[in-house]
DNA sequence: CATTTTGACGCT
DNA sequence: AGCGTCAAA
């Protein structure tokens, strides 16, 4: 499963690597390091993630340890980010592009694979890609005595397949295209799952690796999942598949067959239950979002064992680290994607000695992001004090010297999330509302933005006097403002894809959201999206003279692209909601509210069989589900309520979504599309089942069946 | 108190 | 807003 991203990007750092038994470790000064990735040859001798460095010599003495950067006295995982982000610009060609990781994408190919069927069928094809040959066909037998490659030739090509089938073929292609592609401009290479939905393509893409794609056929589904290990699944792999295993002896993913779905919902909740009654069946409406950008940005770093921060000086010192890079990334992605971070958050963690309650929580503290190193770093510390005469209590003690024997801090970090984009769209949808007095006043000065953005300061600002009053007055190494970005030099990496070929059987031509085929790709990623706003992660960062050199030189592959791309959409913006719910003419950015927001406009609540009618891959389970609606429903049925914006800004817009008419929405550029499909998708819906705390209730007494 | 450093999302 | 869960390298 690791895919060996990090690997791969030391690797090409360091071509000598190539073929030896290697390791990625973090830090080395205790026993080695953290292993946090193992190539494929350091693998046969036994050495596993999260070994030690000293560990890995005992099992593999000729291991190589290359260790991860270190910046400002921490890991910088910048290079690898940055990695991720060329793989992304190139998977995000052919589709929806959401990345879910540093290191792995879901791609949308329904169109594309739609487009393909209709005008170039694999059957037509003369020559065969054959790294689609390579494709690995669940449930194909190739046992009798056939070349495998020439049964899975067979089966792309099939002329008499479900039509199902014939899109995910169509799907290999276009996604051993796209890993042939990665490979060509990156010297990365991925692994791919290609599947009906997300889940199942993340399950293939891990089935054979590294560097090979899965193809779930719509008729394997069942014979998959009924002898898959619960905990095999995503989301499953940890207490809820634990509490599934041991409160209902569910084993496989097929012994979840046998429980209603009001049965899954008393146990685990309405939403929840729903899902596990549908992930069953190999059902998942969860959609590809297209999403190229991370949502939030961190910066943390343990401080384990005798490590431990005892100081308020100490954790000051620290926190200008992290915050020195925070703010260092911020800049950067409102340089290269125009986005503005609001909400600045403080997680520590921190013992105490024998106090009753010294197994409490340190507490998590946020405020309004104010940028600027300085700045978000005077902030965090003020969280943090607040945070820790939260966790002390009254506890009061005095302190001997700037030491103190009751706390130590043994993690810190902080955080920047709600970030979205600066309003400063001209391929917006401002165009199909001509004459609407939009505020988007895409004149505005990203500095005006950001100062107001900035306001107010978090609260408990007086220093801890109980605790170390002591002013920092830190003489720490190293404190001076360097930004340092390791370079890459040549390239050649590694990847992994899990695609997904997702298709929703059961709504067919009435709804047009509903009837697509969607067709997905894992994979790893990041940068230049395609369809909002002017997010390139992956250009140059013109703004530090002296590193776009270093960026430059570590993604020479696609920096032309880049260039061009980021010539057409410079100015764009991706929401629409902010032409209807914020009309000030001010359009401060702390009002200015993005796509989450929608939420905060609910839906009526849908019946269960709503929800469980997208993406049924299952074709034999429809029968046994009086629930769900005959296919002629679906596009009604999928259209979740009304959708009131007045409510926002006092004007006069009120839509109701069942009056769309579907056939519209393709009719919009496709960055407003996405925004519209996810109005129209099922919403969660508020669990009603009275339960205990959110684990507990995983451990209510049982009575099976 | 030695796996570390991320990141997304659900619940209340 | 704050906490918890899950996952990935």
């Amino acid at each position: 499963m690791p895919s060996l991203l990090y690997f791969i990007v030391e690797q090409r750092k360091q071509p000598d690597l190539r073929g030896l038994p290697t390791a990625v470790v973090q830090y080395n000064a205790w026993k080695g390091g953290a292993l946090i990735a193992v190539s494929y040859e350091a693998r046969k001798y036994g050495v596993k993630r999260s070994m030690r460095g000293a560990e890995s010599k005992q099992v593999c003495p000729q291991i190589q340890l290359v260790q991860v950067p270190v910046a400002r006295g921490k890991a910088d995982l910048s290079t690898y980010r940055n990695a991720g982000s060329e793989v992304v610009s190139i998977l995000s060609r052919k589709g929806r592009c959401e990345r879910a990781s540093i290191d792995e994408v879901y791609l949308d190919l329904t169109d594309a694979a739609e487009t393909m069927l209709a005008e170039a069928p694999p059957e037509i094809l003369e020559v065969i890609d054959e790294e689609a040959l390579k494709s690995h066909v669940l449930g194909l037998n190739s046992e009798d005595g056939s070349d495998a490659k020439e049964s899975v030739r067979k089966w792309l090509c099939r002329n008499d397949a479900d039509r199902r089938d014939k899109l995910l073929a169509c799907g290999a292609f276009i996604v051993a295209e796209l890993r042939l592609q990665v490979l060509k401009e990156t010297e990365f290479t991925c692994s791919a799952g290609i599947a009906h939905n997300k889940i199942l393509a993340k399950l293939a893409s891990g089935m054979n690796k590294p560097a090979q794609q899965t193809v779930v056929p719509f008729s394997s589904v069942k014979v998959l999942l009924d002898s898959l290990p619960i905990k095999k699944m995503k989301q499953l792999g940890g207490k809820l598949g634990d509490s599934l295993q041991s409160d209902l002896g569910v084993n496989t993913v097929g012994d979840l067959l046998q429980f209603s779905e009001e049965k899954l919902q008393e146990r685990y909740g309405i939403n929840t239950g729903t899902w596990l009654w549908n992930i069953a069946r190999g059902i998942s409406g969860d959609e590809v979002e297209g999403r190229l950008l991370p949502k939030s940005h961190g910066s943390g770093k343990t401080f384990p064992g005798p490590q431990a921060l005892k100081t308020i000086a100490s954790v000051q010192h620290w926190l200008h680290e992290l915050c020195e890079e925070l703010s260092e990334r911020l800049q950067l992605d409102l340089d290269q994607n125009k986005r503005i971070a609001h909400t600045l958050v403080l997680h520590a963690t921190a013992y105490k000695v024998s106090d009753s309650d010294s197994h409490k929580k340190f507490p998590s503290k946020s405020c309004p992001l104010r940028y600027g190193t300085a700045k978000i770093q005077e902030d965090a510390l003020s969280l943090f004090q607040a945070a820790l005469r939260e966790y002390l209590g009254s506890y009061t003690a005095k302190m001997q010297g700037s030491q103190n024997n009751h706390w130590g801090i043994t993690s810190l970090s902080v955080s920047a999330s709600k970030i979205v984009p600066i309003p400063s769209g001209t391929a917006s949808i401002t165009k199909y509302f001509h004459g609407h007095p939009s505020c988007s006043s895409t004149k505005q000065s990203q500095n005006n933005l950001i100062e107001e953005a900035t306001p107010v300061p978090p609260s408990g600002n007086e220093s801890y006097s109980e605790v170390n009053v002591t002013k920092p007055q830190i003489e720490f190494p190293g404190e001076e403002t360097m930004i340092k970005y390791a370079e890459t030099s040549s390239d050649q990496l590694e990847d992994k894809i899990d695609l997904l070929n997702d298709q929703n059987p059961c709504c067919s031509s009435t709804n047009q959201a509903c009837d697509e085929f969607t067709q997905e790709t894992v994979l790893v990623s990041t940068s230049g999206n395609e369809h909002c706003s002017g997010m390139n992660q992956s250009q140059p960062m013109k703004n530090y003279s002296g590193e776009e050199s270093c960026v430059t030189l570590s993604m020479p592959s696609f920096n032309r692209q880049e260039q061009k791309r980021k010539a057409v959409k410079d100015k764009r913006t991706c929401s629409i909601l902010r032409f209807f719910k914020n009309q000030d003419p001010s359009c401060a950015p702390q009002k200015l509210e993005h796509v989450e927001n929608t939420e905060d406009v609910k839906a009526p609540p849908l019946s269960p069989g709503i929800q469980s009618r997208s993406n049924n891959c299952l074709d034999q389970n429809r029968s046994e589900l009086p629930k769900e609606r005959p296919p002629e429903d679906a596009g009604d049925s999928n259209v979740c309520g009304s959708f009131q914006i007045e409510h926002r800004r006092g004007g006069a817009w009120s839509y109701n979504i069942d009056e769309i008419d579907p056939s519209v929405i393709d009719e919009l550029p496709p960055e407003i599309q996405q925004e519209v499909r996810a109005w129209i998708r099922p919403h969660k819906r508020h669990n009603t089942v009275k339960r205990g705390s959110s684990i507990a209730h995983y451990f209510l007494p049982t009575k099976n069946t």
